[in-house]
DNA sequence: TCGAATGTCATTGTTCAACAATAATCGGAT
DNA sequence: ATCCGATTATTGTTGAACAATGACATTCGA
């Protein structure tokens, strides 16, 4: 890996990021300055920096002179993180050119999810899937979208970690990737948008289903 | 104003951010922090704490050991910036209500560029017509997709800050954008659509036409 | 003279310690 | 038991210090 100058600010930022996502850190917990400066080996300072990073991302809630805490996305915030997705994803689908690059890599996402149901390993399963969804944003050539869309993956995942049946979620999508993509590859745009319209509606449903227990 | 917490750097930031707006930054410019810190009155840290915020934000540029400066949009930059508002801003009018109450602050915006116009007071049309794009988005109802265009629209003002004749960019656009407003109001938010796409390339062109100077 | 190596300098990166501002906690009075 | 006020812990902000890095000027050799 070539990084030729990472601040340590952000290197620590990186690494509260993967706390958060593997589930180390639960949302709504709150993070003690002096206590994770300390377990962290850095001072306060520099841990602050980290903390600004985070909370501009959305993974963390700052709230002056109260703390920060790892962000617990409520049924409005995951509402409204699905209707970003929907405006980004769809367009994108609706504009792609039958021959963009980026499809190859969609193709391939839905033959590694395939591999990785057939041996159970689900994990993998929403890896590809996630894959598969960010592929699918770079047909829109856009830098700045795809860094959206990558804040956008994190938030996600901190609400997908409340939910402990991964094949539940992720499994059934599989065939529904698999036709998005061949539609693209036929030019058939719309029916591509309309088909993932119909796989987010159903994400997210099963998404706040889980909110409401 | 009632600020319950906002703490000082974010207070910096907003400050920074106005003279970059005004141009009283330029872009390219370097940030030096003892200069600043001093000429703001507030400590090292804290001004360091601002330059995080904007430099997230896109308005300024960070390069490790070299500084910060303003940040200078170059041919890509804002090639990607009307990608992501042909993206936000026409989805946002395709799936419009017609009753949305955000079409009545689009009017409003129109009535008053209208004026302004009567008045040759070019300022006042840029703002009413960066207005009026601020309401068309809020017609998705998504509080992160306003938030994205608001960061969007501070990079543009630093690429519009470069052009010294706001009416050739502004004042043109005026009937453009009622239009979109009737057209919304009928419920032909395809045409609508098509409209604010033709608007958005042509201004992506006459400001790229700046560049190329 | 030109170019490269070297040293100096200014600026940024990071840490530390202190104090101020604020919120949460606890205890006492009614 | 409830409300009110003081205590306490935490965060916000500051200033100074030192290390790390990059830019510039100087010097030396060919």
């Amino acid at each position: 890996m070539n990084e030729p100058a990472a601040s340590l600010g952000s290197t620590i930022a990186a690494t509260i990021r993967q706390w958060v996502v593997e589930g180390r850190l639960l949302p709504g917990q709150r993070l003690s300055e002096k206590q994770l400066a300390e377990q962290l080996e850095v001072s306060r300072n520099t841990l602050r920096e980290a903390f600004r990073l985070l909370t501009q991302q959305g993974l963390l809630t700052h709230i002056p002179y109260a703390g920060v805490m790892v962000a617990r996305p409520d049924l409005a915030a995951i509402i409204d993180i699905y209707r970003v997705r929907q405006l980004i994803e769809c367009q994108a689908v609706a504009d792609a050119s039958p021959h963009h690059p980026a499809i190859a890599r969609m193709a391939q996402a839905v033959e590694q999810a395939r591999a990785a149901r057939e041996e159970h390993a689900w994990l993998t399963v929403g890896s590809a899937n996630i894959d598969f969804h960010r592929a699918l944003v770079s047909l829109t050539d856009s830098p700045r979208i795809e860094a959206i869309y990558a804040d956008l993956c994190a938030e996600l995942r901190l609400a997908f970690g409340l939910v402990d049946d991964p094949a539940r979620i992720h499994a059934p999508y599989i065939e529904s990737n698999s036709a998005i993509v061949e539609l693209l590859k036929q030019g058939e745009n719309q029916q591509a948008a309309t088909r993932l319209a119909a796989y987010l509606q159903q994400s997210e449903r099963s998404l706040l289903a889980v909110y409401k227990g």
